[in-house]
DNA sequence: CGTCCGTTTGATCTGTGTCAATCGCTGTGG
DNA sequence: CCACAGCGATTGACACAGATCAAACGGACG
C-alpha cells in the first residue's frame, strides 16, 4: 500500500474553537416572531398549534466557530435554523475534508435514520437554532401527521438539491462549479429576504473549496476569471454583486 | 465566451431504444409474492392492509434499453422497483452526463416536490416496477400515516447515501470511487439476496464512468489496478469477485 | 467469417493540484 | 501613532494525475 491522498484537502483543519463550548441554552423565544417559520418544516401547523412546538423546543445560540453536532456522536436532537450560517462537515483520516452543505434559516438538521450524526456541525457565523429533543419531535409527528408531511417534503427538497450537487462534482469544470455555487445562494438568500443581486459569503475559501471539491487556490482563480468576464463584482472578498446574471447563468453551464 | 465543455462525458449517448416503447403494463401480481417487499417503503403498511397498496397499483415491465420516465416530463406516476436494474440519469446540452444512481430491487424513484421528473430513468437489464399515480400514493398516505413514515425514512436514508458519494465526488481519486462504488454495490445486492463477495455489473463502463465523475479509460484502468492489487478478479467484465475485502477497503480510503 | 460494440491498453496533452511568494486587512503591543 | 505578527486571499511557476486521442482486443451476432 503507496497510496497517497490523491486529492488534497484544505490544510490547518479549521478546529472550531477548542474548548471553549460558544453556545448559550435559552428559553424558546416563540414561533411568532421567528424569521424563518414560513420556511421551516414548522410551517406544517397551523399558528394556532406552535405552542405544541414552543413545548417541546429549546433555543440554542452559537458563537462563530462552535460546533453544534460531532460527527459520530450520538444523534439525540433534530435541529431548525434560525438565524447565522453553519457548516455541515465530514472529515476524512487524512485530513480531507467535505463541506455537504452550508445551513441557513429555516434549514433542518436531522434527516437521517442513523444512530450517529453522519455530519459535524459548525456555526460559521453566530447563529441560533432551535433544539427539538428527538423523542419530542417523533411525538409530535405522530400528533401531528401534517408535519411528517412537511418533513418528508423538504427532505425531498434536500435530496434533489444534494443531486444536483453530484453533477456539479461529476461533471462541472471550477468555474462551472463556482458559479452554480453562488446562483444556488443568491436564491437562498433572497428567499430568506436578501437583497437579489448580491451574495454574502461568510464562509472561508476552504469551505468553498471543500464544498466544490477544489483547492482554495482553484476557487480563487475561478473567482478572479468570473470578475473578469464581467460576471460577478467584489465589494470585499466575503461580498459580492451579481453583476451580469445571464452571463453567471452562461458560466454555469446554464 | 468561449470556455468549452471541460470535462468530457461518454461520447455517443446512449439512446435509450427510440421508437421501441419495450413496457408492457400488467395487472398488479400481489404484493405476497413480492420478493422486494421487506425493503420497499410498502413494508411500512402490515400484511393485512397489502390489498389497498394492490388496488392502487399496476405493474409495469420493462425491456433492457427502455426508458421510464423523462427529465422535464410531467411527473404523473412514482414507482418501486420490483426487478431488474435501472440508471437515474441527467443529461446536459451539450452532452455531459450524469448518473446520479442506480436502482434496484425495493428502491423507490419519486422522492421530490417537483412537477417534473428530475432525471431520466432508463431500465439497465429487464425490470419490473410498481406503478403508483400520485393521486392514489396521496390518498394512501393519508389513509396509512406509517407509509408516509415509512417514506419518510427511506428518503433520509437516500439523502445519507447520496451525501456519501458527494464525499467520493469532491476528495476521492479514481480508484477510490471505484472501489466505493463496489462495496456499495455488493452490500446492496447482497441484502437484497446475492452472494457476498460477488458482484454483478450490468451496467456498462461509460455509466459507471458518469456516475463517478470519471472517463471510461479511467474507471478502466481502476478495475486493473484493483485486480493487479488483488482486491478483485474478474469473471467477465461484467461481473466481478471481492476477492480480498480488507484490501477494497483500504482502497477505498476506509 | 466479418462486423459491431464494449472494454482494455498505450501515448500524449492539459487543467488543476501543488508549492511558494506576495498582498492586504486586522488586531496587538511598543 | 506606527511596527509587526498573523491570517485569509490572491497570484505565479511547475508537475503530474487524469482527460484525450488512438489502437488493439474479444465476445456476440448475423
Amino acid at each position: 500500500m503507496q497510496t497517497k491522498p490523491p486529492l488534497r484537502s484544505t490544510p490547518s483543519a479549521p478546529v472550531a474553537r477548542p474548548g471553549a463550548t460558544g453556545a448559550r441554552r435559552l428559553p424558546h423565544s416563540g414561533c411568532d416572531g421567528c424569521l424563518s417559520r414560513h420556511l421551516a418544516v414548522c410551517a406544517a401547523l397551523p399558528a394556532s398549534e406552535t405552542h405544541a412546538l414552543e413545548e417541546a423546543a429549546g433555543e440554542l445560540a452559537l458563537a462563530a466557530g462552535t460546533t453544534l453536532a460531532h460527527e459520530g456522536g450520538p444523534r439525540r436532537d433534530v435541529y431548525t435554523v434560525t438565524r447565522g450560517m453553519l457548516r455541515r462537515v465530514r472529515l476524512l483520516a487524512d485530513g480531507r475534508r467535505l463541506v455537504a452543505g452550508f445551513l441557513m434559516p429555516g434549514d433542518f438538521i436531522g434527516f437521517s435514520g442513523a444512530a450517529q450524526y453522519r455530519h459535524t456541525i459548525e456555526a460559521i457565523t453566530d447563529s441560533v437554532v432551535c433544539v427539538f429533543p428527538m423523542p419530542a419531535m417523533r411525538r409530535l409527528c405522530e400528533r401531528f401527521p401534517e408535519l411528517e408531511s412537511g418533513m418528508l417534503a423538504q427532505a425531498c427538497d434536500e435530496l434533489d438539491a444534494t443531486r444536483a450537487s453530484l453533477m456539479l462534482l461529476a461533471r462541472m469544470g471550477p468555474a462551472e462549479r463556482l458559479a452554480g455555487f453562488l446562483l444556488d445562494l443568491a436564491e437562498r438568500q433572497r428567499l430568506r429576504g436578501g437583497v437579489a443581486q448580491h451574495v454574502d459569503l461568510p464562509m472561508t475559501r476552504a469551505d468553498i473549496a471543500d464544498h466544490l471539491g477544489l483547492t482554495i487556490e482553484t476557487v480563487s482563480r475561478s473567482f478572479t476569471r468570473l470578475r473578469q468576464d464581467g460576471a460577478i463584482a467584489f465589494t470585499d472578498p466575503r461580498a459580492i454583486d451579481l453583476v451580469d446574471l445571464p452571463a453567471l447563468r452562461r458560466a454555469a453551464g446554464l
